[in-house]
DNA sequence: CCCGCAACAGAGAGCGCTCTCTGCGCGCTC
DNA sequence: GAGCGCGCAGAGAGCGCTCTCTGTTGCGGG
């Protein structure tokens, strides 16, 4: 492996002016910058990012930190539980297509266990990532507080359960509830309910209190719901519920793998999907077309906004006294099948 | 930030001093290391990656890398696609476990274009990773070739499609389509089909071959295909023609999302899953829950799997010499109601 | 009583890079 | 023609750590 050394030798010039070219610095005679490219060239010189992350105090490195509660790491598909959802791939997905142009690299941690989030903070404290961006499955998560405190530029996905000064994007959860509600109104529905995400985390909140706002704007005072936990099986359960108790004819759930769980559960008990129950589903995600019928959903630009939540990151570390902002992007309703 | 010369000092001790105990090296006196685990203690020490990995030429981190074709990136859902695979976010989990106890990180990127494949290389060459976990979607990947090349320590996800001398895990294709096979015969399914992902997968021409191969050893030489391209909607497609053209009665489709397509298409032309075509799948992905019937299907243990690429990675760090070695694992039916 | 050896602490070099500071030479002005 | 300033290359320090090599101490044996 070459060293900047080598270079200077081989282009006959100082180890300061390779440097200097390599990084693109100006004030560098055109004579010189041909010397040392060549030099490069020929040596395939690639500079060491240790040596240089040590004197820079850069290390060009994010952090992704997936945080989930204890509970879901051990699904049915054990250990691999938490990232089995499509969503964290597509996440993955849009942070990295901010993140490449910039040549800087995600390393990916898990934070479920106590030992993991300290492990989360020290990672950082050694120098060895820039910034944190956090996608929280958790409800009353400390790591963003943690982070925060240590003065760590931190980007949420997903606005955090209490104010906190960092930076996050998200969807508007209440305008998509909202977007729901008027849909199955104008389809006809006369006896909606809803199915809820965990309610301690904001967006799930935040989606039952938009649909209830925009079924009262319909003259809809009462809206039954019931709870889920955003798993398949839960939105199940949950339209049973539903179903048995309230004899809904449309409902929204919170998330399209319990809009799943909910269209099965109807179609079990013989009704059919949209003609005697309509469902519209959150996320637009891959599960939505599996099912039959596909699933009219509201849309969260998933990659958009990650892409976003790097971007914000970025813009962080080259100014880090800028003050934390949010992004929150409209959804948009996609009619498909069940509603 | 405090370096180890704070330390040192507060401790009053030498800086080699400090470094040893903080590597845990044998032969420090106890009362030495009782007043730097202190000193540590008090000035809230963590050592600096960078500083460390300089000297070291170790970084503590692995590259993974998952490569696939240039179309892959641009599928209904954007540039995030290629990872909204549940299959993706279960292998890293699987990595993560075994990764995690050495304290060695994931660094993620994607290999798509010719430009990102250079990336991967010199991102090792710039000692920021000291090896590559390969996770290929793509056939005639040159990535792996390009990786042993230049002598670095890989291990693939999958066979590669030509033989190289690295190390890899993969699942028993051909007993894994054999299960289907005798699960489909067992059934007294009379005429059986099968959906193929891309036959220039090795490990979809497997999965055809011990298909083909265990319905021959029933006394049927005759096996009608339809390729699919792991998609939900092509096992659709696929599903069509063979119901058509074969009037099959029993169907293996190659992977889960395709399988669940093949339902859809069955049951959209009125026909009864499993009664009048029984439906078996591959890999028991999240979708294998999501389908009514459930998914009867071959399981791959993809995060035993995963966990034990990173363990051979793991172990070909600590011995660069050893020969390269197969990890094979053996495939489960799962019965559940589609077959 | 002195020598030898083990056991362990400390000194110091150096990993590959960046960056400041110095110095040199050129062209300009007065 | 002397002085000044500017543009640009090189010298050298030092980032925080590891590791080898040397030095010191304390013990046992001759």
């Amino acid at each position: 492996m070459s060293t900047l050394e080598d270079v200077a030798l081989v282009a006959g010039v100082s180890r300061a002016s390779v440097s200097r070219v390599v990084n693109g610095k100006p004030g560098v005679a055109a004579h010189i910058v041909e010397a040392v490219t060549d030099a490069i060239a020929r040596t395939g010189y690639v500079p060491n990012r240790a040596a240089r992350s040590l004197v820079t105090r850069r290390s060009d490195t994010v952090l992704v930190v997936v945080s989930g509660s204890d509970t879901s790491r051990a699904g049915p598909w054990g250990p691999g539980e938490l990232l089995a959802d499509p969503f964290f791939g597509r996440v993955a997905g849009g942070l990295m297509s901010s993140l490449r142009p910039r040549d800087i690299h995600p390393v990916l941690m898990l934070a479920v266990t106590d030992d993991e989030r300290s492990r989360v903070l020290s990672y950082v404290r050694e120098g060895s990532a820039d910034g944190v961006l956090l996608v929280s499955a958790q409800a009353g998560d400390p790591l963003p507080q943690m982070l925060t405190d240590a003065g760590l530029p931190v980007v949420l996905f997903s606005r955090p359960d209490h104010p906190l000064p960092l930076s996050y994007v998200d969807v508007n959860n209440r305008a998509g509830g909202a977007l729901a509600a008027d849909h199955l109104v104008a389809r006809g529905c006369r006896s909606v309910g809803i199915v809820t995400g965990p309610l301690d985390i904001p967006g799930a909140e935040d989606r039952l209190l938009g649909f209830r706002e925009a079924m009262a704007r319909h003259g809809v005072a009462y809206v039954p719901s019931a709870p889920g936990t955003f798993s398949v099986e839960s939105g199940a359960t949950a339209m049973e519920a539903l179903l048995t108790q309230h004899r809904v004819d449309g409902v929204f759930a919170s998330n399209d793998n319990m809009a799943v769980g909910a269209i099965l559960a109807a179609q079990e008990r013989g009704l059919s999907v949209p003609d005697d129950v309509a469902v519209v589903g959150f996320d637009d995600s891959t599960a939505a077309l599996m099912c039959r019928p596909t699933l009219t959903t509201v849309r969260q630009p998933i990659e958009t906004m990650s892409a976003e939540m790097a971007r914000l990151l970025l813009e962080r570390l080259d100014a880090p006294d800028q003050r934390p902002s949010a992004a929150i992007f409209e959804p948009v309703l996609v009619e498909r099948g069940s509603a």
